[in-house]
DNA sequence: ATGAAAGCGCTAACAA
DNA sequence: TTGTTAGCGCTTTCAT
C-alpha cells in the first residue's frame, strides 16, 4: 500500500482529523485546543474520536506562528552541570508547569559573548520570557550590548527576568548576597573567629561583590576589620579555590582561623586544598560557603554556609514570569551552622 | 510617535528587512539563511545591513512550519536536580551544539504516565529526536502504550533513541551495567570481600536488574554466592538507602563486609543511615556505588564506584540522533578503587 | 454552532 | 541572480 507508506513520515495534521470527522478544520481546531467552547458534543466527540483514531499531536510551531506567542521560558544558566544551577532549574521547571509554561535551558558558561549570541537565539524562538540566571562577568561594554539585545527582546514582545544581577535594567529578582553574608560575618564573629580569609572569584561579579561586602559590614558591627590583603582573588571555581589554597604562604594559612568562600563549590574545593596541605577542618581551620548546595549533604565535617531557597526562587521567577506579582522580589538568605565552623576557643 | 508605540510589541519580520533593503523576501531569505549561496554582494550586503538595523531575529517557529522539521532534540530524564542527569544533560548538550542542534530537557519523575504525556508533548513540538534517558518504572501495560506513543512520533519522522537497555524496540545505547557490575564483583572479591548486601531499588527497572546479576556473577566467578536475601529492595534513591540501611538488623550489619548500593546516590544514603547507627565507612563496613557521580569528588572516604563515562555517552548520543554513528553502541564501564573498600583482612 | 477564508512568518519551487 | 507564488499547519475573524 503506496499511500501508507508515503505517509509514514508526514505528521498527522488538524486537516486529516478534520477531514477524518467529517467537519471544517475551524471546528476541529475550536475543539481541540480550549478557546470558545462553542461547539455541539455530537460534534466535539466525533473531532476528539478521529484525532485519537489518527493519532493527532498538535503541532506547537504551527500554533506558535498562528497565535504570535508561544509558551516557552527560557533560563539562562551558567553550567547546568552544577548543583547550584540545577536545583534551580528544576524548581522553575516544577513552577512553570503549574503554570502552563514549559522551560528551556540554555547555558552561558559565563561568558558574555555567548550570553548575548544565547538572547538572540532566544529571541529567535520566540520565548515568552527569559530569565537570566547566569551570573556571567561584565565588561561595561558587554553588559551594554546584552542590555541592548534584551531591549530588542522586550520590543518584541518578551518578558525579562533577571535573577540576581542589578545594573541591567530589568525586572530582577534580588537574592539578599548581602543580607546573608553580612549574618554570616556577625555569626562567626559571634563563634569567635577574628581572622579571616575570603576566596573570592572575580570582583566584576556582582555577586560576588556584595558578598564580600556584606561580609565585611557584619564582621564590622562587631569590631571586627577584613583587610583588603584578606580578600583573595581566585577562579571562580572548585578548582580555583583549590588551588588559590594550595599556594597559600604557611605563614598567611597559620595565622587565618576561618577561610569563607563565596559559594559552596569553592568552599569545597578549598576543603580539598586544605586537605592536600595536610590540614584538617576545622581542626586547623575553619571553612564557609555560601548557597547551600545539595551536595553538602554528603559532605562531612557539615559546611557552615548562607542558605539560598531555590525552591522559592523558582516559584517566584514564575510568578514574575506570568505577571501574578511584581518585581522586584527580595529573597531572604538564611544562615546554616554546621561543623566546620565550631565555637572558637 | 503612534506608529513607533503600536510596533513596540511586534517583533519585526523577514518582510521588514526585505521592504527596508528594497529586496524581495525571497532574497531576504536566502541572505539571512544559509542555503543556496545566489545572492549577488551587493544585496548581500544591503539585507544584511536592514536586519542589523532594525534588529532582526527569525523566527524560529515559522521557519520550522516552512521548513517542516526543527533543530530541537528532547532529552528525556527523571530529575535534572541530580549529579548523575544534569551531568548527562551537560554532555549532550556540548555536543548537540556542535551538531547545530539545541536540546530541550523534559523530566519524567520516573513516572510511565507522564512520560507517555510528555511524548506526547515532544512530539507536538516536532522534536528532531527524542533521547530517552529516563530510568523509568515499566509495567508491561505501560511499555506498551510508550511505544505506541514513540511509535507514532516516528511515523511522524522523529527519531528516537533509548540510553541504557530497555525492551522497549527503538535505537538505543546500552551502558555496560552488567559488565561494569562484574568487574566491580571481581574486584571486591579480589579484596578479600566475601559477605555483601546490595541495596537494591526497584528490580523492575532494568538497569537495577543488570546491575544485581552483573555484580552477582561477577562473585560467581571468584566461587562467592550472592544468596537472594542478601538482595534488599528499597526506594530507589538516597533517602531510601539510608532508610532502608537504618532499620537494617543488626544482626544482619554485623555479619556483612560490604554493602553495595545500584547507584551512587543510594550508597551515599547508605553511608548516612551506616553513620546514624554510629557506624564507620571503611571501619565497620565497606561501601561500593554506581555510575561515578560529580559529588563525589568532595565525599571522603572516597566512595568505590563504577563509572559511567557520560561525556562520551553526550558524543555517543548527538552522534546517533544525527545519523552519524548507528544504535546500538556499548558504552564501557570501569571500576574505580577509593578507599571506602580497603583490602581486607 | 459551524464553515469559508484570510492570515501568521517563513521557505521553496518555478519562472523570468 | 532575483522575484513571484504557492504552500507549511494552525487560528480567527466574519458570515451564515
Amino acid at each position: 500500500m503506496p499511500s501508507a507508506e508515503q505517509a509514514r513520515f508526514r505528521p498527522v495534521t488538524l486537516a486529516d482529523v478534520a477531514r477524518s470527522a467529517g467537519v471544517s478544520q475551524a471546528t476541529a481546531s475550536r475543539v481541540v485546543n480550549g478557546s470558545a467552547r462553542s461547539v455541539s458534543p455530537a460534534l466535539t466527540q466525533s473531532v476528539l474520536a478521529a484525532a485519537e483514531e489518527l493519532g493527532y499531536a498538535t503541532n506547537v510551531q504551527a500554533q506558535a506562528v498562528a497565535r504570535g506567542t508561544t509558551t516557552t521560558v527560557a533560563l539562562l544558566v551558567s553550567d547546568i552541570a552544577t548543583d547550584y544551577f540545577s536545583s534551580m532549574a528544576a524548581a522553575v521547571m516544577a513552577n512553570a508547569e503549574r503554570a502552563g509554561l514549559d522551560v528551556t535551558i540554555a547555558v552561558g558558561e559565563r561568558r558574555m559573548e555567548r550570553e548575548i549570541e544565547l538572547v538572540r537565539a532566544l529571541r529567535a524562538q520566540r520565548a515568552r520570557a527569559i530569565v537570566m540566571a547566569e551570573t556571567g562577568f561584565q565588561t561595561p561594554e558587554g553588559a551594554d550590548r546584552l542590555a541592548e539585545e534584551l531591549r530588542a527582546y522586550e520590543r518584541g514582545g518578551g518578558k525579562v527576568v533577571i535573577v540576581s544581577r542589578t545594573q541591567l535594567p530589568f525586572d530582577h529578582l534580588d537574592l539578599d548576597n548581602v543580607g546573608g553574608a553580612r549574618k554570616l560575618g556577625g555569626a562567626l564573629a559571634r563563634l569567635g573567629y577574628r581572622r579571616f580569609l575570603v576566596l573570592a572569584g572575580d570582583r566584576r561579579l556582582v555577586t560576588m561583590h556584595d558578598r564580600i561586602e556584606g561580609f565585611r559590614s557584619g564582621l564590622a558591627e562587631r569590631g571586627i576589620d577584613l583587610p583588603e590583603e584578606a580578600v583573595v582573588a581566585c577562579d571562580f571555581s572548585w578548582e580555583g579555590a583549590r588551588r588559590a589554597v594550595s599556594e597559600l604562604d604557611d605563614a598567611v594559612l597559620e595565622r587565618t582561623e576561618a577561610i569563607f568562600a563565596l559559594n559552596d563549590e569553592m568552599a569545597l574545593g578549598a576543603i580539598a586544598g586544605l586537605r592536600g596541605r595536610g590540614m584538617q577542618v576545622p581542626r586547623d581551620v575553619a571553612v564557609a560557603g555560601f548557597d547551600d548546595i545539595r551536595s553538602l549533604r554528603d559532605v562531612t565535617p557539615g559546611l557552615t554556609t548562607v542558605r539560598i531557597p531555590l525552591a522559592e526562587v523558582g516559584a517566584l521567577v514564575v510568578d514574575v514570569v506570568t505577571g501574578r506579582r511584581d518585581a522586584p522580589a527580595l529573597v531572604p538568605a538564611t544562615v546554616v551552622l554546621r561543623d566546620s565552623t565550631p565555637l572558637l576557643g
